[in-house]
RNA sequence: GCUCCUGUGGUGUAGUCCGGCUAAGCAUACUGCCCUCUCAAGGCAGUGAUCCCGGGUUCAAAUCCCGGCGGGAGCACCA
């Protein structure tokens, strides 16, 4: 052995070769990969993937990563993917959260095979549930709900579960009609003394007054998550199930449910939750935002919803790349809003006009000019047209570009030329210097007195800074932009320019996009 | 507290299952240069990681084993 370490690398290389070529045969070295890594017993064709959410608010960056890993994996292997809302909890889903999560999909240009409601299944599920009863995997109790969390802290299982099937088939018959909410559950014989506490006689069913958005007062009984999920990701003939990390725990019973009842069993996987530092996703800390007026609604440029990051000039091309980058993991991540901004700018960049835009204006007076009608290209390197825009001798400039200036020193009045400032008071005045263009000269960017728009910026920044709403999330500044800005569609993308990127949100309102 | 998951440069990841090809690739951020009538985009170069720590196995470990420590999650009749 030591004979080897003591000839080279190369040699022993040589050696291996001559020797055992087969060693060096079966290492075919894996290829860096492009998306995201491949999907056990996964057959062309054959995979199915689900996008679960809930119908219960607005779709942000997070449903976005869920539906977009969904779906490049279900295109990945010519597969299907199904759009299942899982309204299970009439209590807090409504009817526009069906749609505005459509929309949402939409937008991402995410495209499923097939949409459907958990609710549309629940009177299999219900056959499912009574299935388990009859085999003796499930049992209708009846106790207090801190008594039966009690008993599972402690380990102990409760009078109910040593019910025979006659008393639990008749109370299953009562979840119906005589029960009220609350006073009986079915839950799932797991093992109350499991380290795993969702293993603890799970819930399965529980009485819920409140009024489904879609099927009324139709049924009471409605099934939990977990029993939910394994049923329908079963007869949606899934085969590829994916979730967030929280849920990690819930696999056991996931795939113990779906023993009991002898059913095919998917293969679960689990990420990492995805969520901007200082951007909340929670409904809970949104909702007293909103109602306090800190927030004006769900579509605030500071939010990570989709159609907040929309409005803010984020495009779904982007979202889409973003995600990929961050691939199929499980570790914590304090996730990148660079990178979303970076993947962002190559996209916008080639279609953004760039506008003159002038900050705390300072006045300049120019003398000398020799035209009155500047023609102005809209981008740099691609072909958007160009765009003129008449003059007289009066100008505005950013206070930030004439700070440094003196009588005598020269800038550039970008796509007009060059001038010498005379004299700076409260205005400046200057004298046309010609049209050479200098390399040393800065350039600065303009507008005329003749016939500037006042524009409002909004400029979003964190919502929270360590746990506290931060008061100047929305800075808001007053500019002067060039007139061409009103014949822009709302909607597009501009880029001020030495500025940043802002979104056109109306005639007196652009939202910052990025720099 | 118990249980589970997780830990690669400032950040996000690739590689970890099947130890050597890589004293670690890519992206982003940062710096500089080139290009440019933008401080954008594009091109080029550079800074930056003893792969959480400590042991062990091995000729060889980010990769395997053991023990710590850090971070997150679950412990609901919410999903």
């Amino acid at each position: 052995m030591s004979d080897v370490n003591k000839i080279s690398l190369q040699q022993q290389q040589s050696e291996i070769e001559r020797n055992f070529p087969e060693l060096l045969a079966a290492k075919e070295k894996i290829e860096e990969r492009a998306g995201l890594p491949p999907l056990e017993d996964a057959e062309n064709g054959k995979v199915v993937t689900r996008f679960p959410p809930e119908p219960n608010g607005y779709p942000h960056i997070g449903h976005a990563k869920a539906a977009i890993i969904d779906e490049e994996y279900a295109r990945m292997y010519d597969g299907k993917l199904i759009l299942r809302f899982d309204d299970t909890n009439p209590e807090n889903e409504r009817l526009e959260y069906y749609a505005a999560i459509k929309v949402g999909l939409d937008w991402l240009g995410v495209k499923y095979d097939k949409v459907k409601n958990t609710s549309d299944d629940i009177e299999l599920i219900y056959q499912k549930g009574l299935e388990l009863i009859n085999s003796g995997a499930a049992y209708v109790c009846t106790c207090k709900q801190e008594v039966i969390s009690k008993n599972r802290r402690e380990m102990k299982s409760c009078k109910c579960s040593i019910l025979d099937q006659n008393q639990n088939n008749d109370r299953w018959k009562k979840m119906f009609d005589k029960f009220k909410a609350g006073e009986a559950i079915v839950r799932f014989r797991g093992n109350m003394s499991s380290e795993n506490t969702v293993m603890r006689d799970p819930v399965l069913f529980r009485i819920l007054d409140g009024k489904h958005p879609l099927l009324g007062d139709r049924y009471r009984v409605w099934p939990s998550y977990d029993f939910a999920v394994a049923i329908e990701d079963n007869i949606d003939g899934v085969t590829h199930a994916f979730r967030t990390k929280e849920y990690e725990l819930r696999n056991e019973l996931y795939y113990a449910i779906l023993d009991a009842l002898k059913l095919r069993k998917p293969k679960m996987m689990e990420f990492s939750r995805l969520e901007f530092k200082g951007m909340p996703v929670s409904k809970r800390v949104l909702k007293p935002l909103i109602e306090s007026g800190k927030v004006s609604w769900y579509d605030d440029p500071r939010l990570p919803t989709l159609e907040a990051l929309k409005r803010r000039g984020i495009t779904p091309e982007a979202i889409r790349k973003f995600v990929l980058s961050l691939g199929f993991t499980k570790a914590d991540t304090l996730a990148p809003f660079d990178v979303l901004e970076s993947f962002n700018r190559k996209i916008v960049d080639e279609q953004s006009t760039r506008l003159f835009m002038v900050k705390n204006p300072k006045k300049l007076v120019v003398t000398g000019l020799p035209t009155s009608t500047i023609t102005i290209p809209n981008h740099p390197t691609k072909d958007l047209g160009k765009r003129n825009v008449t003059v007289d001798e009066n100008f505005y400039l950013s206070s930030d570009d004439t700070k440094d200036l003196k009588p005598e020193s020269k800038i550039r009045l970008m796509g007009i030329g060059n001038v010498q400032i005379k004299t700076v008071s409260d205005h400046l005045t200057c004298q046309y210097a010609g049209d050479e263009l200098v390399e040393e000269i800065p350039k600065v960017q303009w507008v005329s007195q003749k016939n500037f728009q006042k524009l409002k910026i909004q400029i979003p920044k964190a919502l929270f800074i360590d746990d506290n709403f931060n008061e100047d999330s929305l800075e808001e500044i007053e500019v002067y932009v060039e007139p061409y800005y009103l014949e822009l569609k709302e909607g597009s993308e501009i880029q001020f320019v030495r500025f940043g990127y802002c979104r056109k949100e109306s005639a007196s309102l652009a939202i910052f996009t990025h720099r």
